[in-house]
DNA sequence: CGGGGTATAACCCTAAGGGGGTATTTTGGC
DNA sequence: GCCAAAATACCCCCTTAGGGTTATACCCCG
């Protein structure tokens, strides 16, 4: 099915993308799947630190979107390893789930309650810059009809598409901007106000940020890399906090912090 | 408020219990009630491999028995360590949580989405048997709003009420009886047959059984002891069982088995 | 100035979970 | 009845979570 990509740059003069027009987003979906043997596509604009936008999708297997708009855009996202690359503002290009994934993604409760149930095996994510603050994700992917995750050779052709969907992604979304002037509190704060607030749980910073941490798979090892503090301290502000939070696994500490972070992100209206 | 029990003995001259009759249940409450501090109380009959019946129930907590109705009697009592002294037919008398709990039950999932909603901190359970394969549990209980747990004293205060609880139940219930002539598959197998049927899934008759070991709170040592085979082995089951239903860890186990435990259930009608 | 809360760091341990591997027994099919 | 495959049983290796304990230094507040 997918071409060599030389084959695909002769028909990529036939190929018109109209910018500022309806069919925008499909003729986006089909120029990547001319080159790509995908499943599903799906793109989202993140605006600040708005909830995402879905601004087109396609699947071949429902459950791949099924729980899209009821719990990825209202909260789940938070979690998602490809929305950091928005948050740190990482650089335009294309990104691989093993790429952007913390150590210990698959054992979050975040994985097995939203992610595994999508039924996706394989995800690559390009990311586009129209303007400062405002990402454009366009994620193609496999799910688990097809099985097979994205062999080194496909990641290779799907980097050479990464240019031209970069520049007509940013062409087109250019007139969006993000007003982010307010709501300058960093997400640790309004997690921990949020969290004292709603249960009455009193979190220091630290603890704060090291559970946002464990919540998105990050091990105890993989945190105190990122904070530049040892391992050891790691574990005792993780039993701290779960201590303060009465419970005992991290599976817990999702089941509690979820309805916290919905209410967080629920007064951004995207 | 608790009196000592010869205090109480005096008393008992008086307590009159109506054998078979609507208040029966309300006297045995206040009976207890007058020699133990506690917070909640509930009467179940489990008859054969049937649901339990909810005879009886008293608590100061309204989440104490929330989810009694909709979770524990529809299927999650068969992952209750007090239901397994039914099973196993264990000697009538008086059972605390710690001593029927596998040992590692505060890490199942049934304990963190079941057992700590209740905010049932220490447990008692009266276990009588009017007739064969039917038994009665009149379950005493603290909950988080008092907070503390039984004391060795008050454990053996609760023991020199049991004979008198145990003669009563059995004569008021007596009439009750089992016919368990039907459905002579075991657990395990039973088990084995939904998986199959419903998620296509062909577990070995061992890898059932440990995997309901694993959903109860048993570790795999406590499971080797069991099943007198090495922890090795049972560690290797574990992997294989968990490979086989594409999961990785004990709460997934749970969410994926939850349901097909429900259908087992679902064809016993109380 | 002293004490409580916080942050840092180290040690101990058990248990889960995943990666190899091998050997024996049971079972099903020809 | 024999052979292969499956089931059962056991072993090694490893990382990680989670819990317990102790000991620092710091900083703010009364």
């Amino acid at each position: 099915m997918a071409k060599p990509l030389q084959a695909g740059m002769e028909h990529l003069g036939q190929m018109i993308f109209h910018l500022h027009t309806q069919g925008f987003e499909e003729s986006i979906f089909q120029f990547v799947r001319y080159f790509l043997d995908i499943d599903n596509e799906t793109i989202l604009i993140y605006t600040g630190n708005k909830r995402p936008r879905i601004i087109h999708r396609r699947a071949t297997v429902m459950q791949v979107h099924e729980r899209l708009e009821s719990d990825y855009v209202l909260g789940a996202y938070l979690l998602d390893p490809f929305y950091n690359l928005h948050v740190e503002q990482a650089p335009a290009g294309i990104y691989t789930l093993s790429q952007v994934a913390p150590d210990q993604f698959k054992r979050t409760e975040y994985f097995s309650t939203y992610y595994r149930r999508t039924t996706v095996v394989d995800e690559m994510v390009y990311v586009a810059y129209p303007s400062p603050h405002v990402s454009v994700h366009l994620s193609v992917g496999r799910d688990a009809a097809s099985g097979q995750r994205f062999s080194k050779r496909e990641l290779a052709r799907a980097r050479e598409l990464e240019p031209v969907l970069r520049a007509i992604s940013e062409l087109h979304w250019a007139n969006l901007h993000s007003n982010d002037n307010n709501d300058k509190t960093s997400e640790p704060d309004a997690f921990r106000e949020r969290l004292e607030s709603e249960l009455g749980i009193c979190l220091t910073p630290r603890q704060a940020q090291v559970a946002l941490f464990i919540l998105r798979g990050h091990s105890s090892v993989s945190i105190s890399l990122r904070l530049k503090i040892s391992e050891q301290t790691v574990k005792v502000f993780r039993k701290q906090l779960y201590r303060k939070c009465g419970i005992s696994s991290q599976a817990e500490l999702f089941s509690m912090m979820m309805p916290v972070l919905l209410k967080i992100v629920a007064q951004r209206t995207p």
